[in-house]
RNA sequence: GGACAGGUGGCCGAGUGGUUGAAGGCACCGGUCUCGAAAACCGGCAUACCGGUGAACCCGGUAUCGUGGGUUCAAAUCCCACCCUGUCCGCCA
């Protein structure tokens, strides 16, 4: 979210950034009135000020008269009527206030220079590692971890709904296994604290990260609590440091978490959601990032490097997709989204995307950090990216490593942890 | 869930209607002193917004004492609601 102050000062770029989304059409009506309720707020704010700077003198010498003994009626009955028009004007600057909020709180993150501009076709594949299986004789993940008796989608359906699962046995073990896996490899060799956080989040956290109010349809909410389930742990660790001002020395901060993460994917129904592909609860190791705005591109390409190595750890083949203007989330100035080949499927599938957000989240959040001492504060640059979605690395792992025979090699990198090298 | 107590600046802590953005202390920064350091002393030290030239510095104003509303010429101080913390009771993995 942009606040005023930035909306006056870099209308260009902010204009320049919805056309590089596709967005101008929509929103450049919306920014051009925004502008405008920003001009007429600054007036109402000068006339309110105005007046409470008088009324502020009168009450002193209010006090000033009482104190000598000397009537102070006639001023005060005069204070009232200034009152009273600091009232009007406060009712009307909040209205506009609200009106210019409700604008701001719609218009998207400026993508960086380097995203190209366009839709979903338009995302570039800049870097590949690995090499794709064959689809020949590959039976999708489904009907292995069926066969195998890793899932269970069935009975997920029967206790929660569709797009909920049951991982049993092996399957379970695997579950657990990926999250000690990740969360070793990144505490240990990535120097990230690892944090272990609410799964559910208030109304100012999930405004803070940006999920609200734009998405509020895509949340489970928590019945008679104003509170939601989490759609990933983005936003519980990005505003762990809400509303404060950071030490210098704090920053850059690094925090890996596991979290379950639910996506009501209201409208979503009938678009890969076979398997294990697209689910309404999914776990998720989330790393998280706190940057200097100066360091925040090479912060961005180290937190991808950190979601990549999960995938070499585990010998899947993938590619780096930097997605354009129009594909990028609403609050991210930049997202490469990490794609591993699952040839049982036949597809590409998104196991991590990898974001930064510059200031936007930070400054809907107030997370802040003080440059040095006496130094003013600035805005932190955040940044986030899966390392990785569980349900579709699990796919790959059951597509990739399959046997002819149906059953699956377990990769080197998680023996240790599930205790078998073969699933079967 | 019930009862009571409490939420003040980075921290501790004073302040129950009138120059209180807020005493005092600690921490921190600058200076004097010192070969250097410590101690002592002097000074500084919140954030946001509006305006003064767009920016830096600076100046003026407004707001902020958990949050939101209310009373009043005037609220950290009085009233209401909510949130959070502590203690005790109940319940519970």
């Amino acid at each position: 979210m942009y606040d005023t102050k930035r909306l006056r000062d870099e209308l260009p770029a902010i204009r320049d950034g919805l056309r590089r989304r596709g967005k101008l059409d929509v929103l450049g009506a919306l920014v051009d009135r925004a502008e405008e309720l920003d001009r007429q707020r600054r007036m109402l704010i000068q006339a309110v000020e105005e007046r409470k700077a008088a009324r502020n003198a009168a009450s002193q010498e209010v006090a000033r008269r009482k104190k000598a003994s000397e009537d102070a009626d006639p001023l005060i009955a005069e204070t009232r009527e200034l009152g009273d028009s600091i009232t009007r004007l406060q009712r009307e600057l909040g209205v506009t206030e609200g009106e210019l909020d409700e604008i701001l709180l719609q218009v998207p993150n400026i993508p960086l220079a380097d995203v190209p501009e366009g839709d979903e076709e338009q995302g570039v594949v800049i870097r590949s590692w690995g090499a794709p299986r064959d689809r020949d004789g590959v039976r999708p993940h489904w009907e292995i971890g069926e066969r195998l008796g890793l899932l269970d989608l069935p009975r997920g359906a029967k206790v929660a709904g569709s797009g909920f699962v049951v991982f049993r046995g092996a399957g379970a073990r695997l579950v657990r296994a990926l999250m000690t896996f990740m969360l070793d490899l990144h505490t240990r060799d990535h120097a990230y604290e690892e944090v272990w956080v609410p799964f559910v989040a208030n109304r100012a956290a999930m405004t803070g990260t940006c999920q609200l109010p734009k998405f509020e349809d895509d949340m489970y909410a928590v019945r008679d609590e104003d509170l939601f389930l989490i759609p990933t742990a983005e936003v519980t660790v990005t505003n762990l440091y809400r509303e404060e001002i950071l030490d210098a020395g704090a920053v850059p901060a690094a925090f890996v978490a596991y979290t379950p993460c639910f996506r009501r994917e209201a409208g979503a129904a009938g678009k890969d959601t076979r398997g294990l592909l697209r689910l309404h609860e999914f776990d998720k190791v989330e790393l998280v990032r706190y940057s200097t705005p100066e360091e925040s591109p090479a912060q961005l390409e180290l937190l991808t490097s950190h979601a990549e190595a999960v995938l070499q750890r585990l010998e899947l083949p993938y590619r780096v997709v930097l997605l354009a203007g129009g594909d990028t989330g609403f609050a991210s100035a930049k997202t490469y989204d990490l794609e591993t080949w699952a040839p049982g499927v036949g597809k590409w599938l998104e196991v991590s995307s990898c974001s930064t957000f510059t200031d936007f989240q930070a400054r809907r959040a107030g997370i802040r950090y003080r440059p040095g001492p006496g130094e003013k504060p600035r805005f932190v640059h955040t940044l986030n990216g899966s390392g990785l979605a569980f349900p579709r690395t699990i796919a790959a792992i059951l597509e990739h490593y399959q046997r002819p025979d149906g059953t699956v090699t377990v990769p080197d990198a998680l023996r240790p942890y599930l205790g078998t090298g073969t699933l079967a």
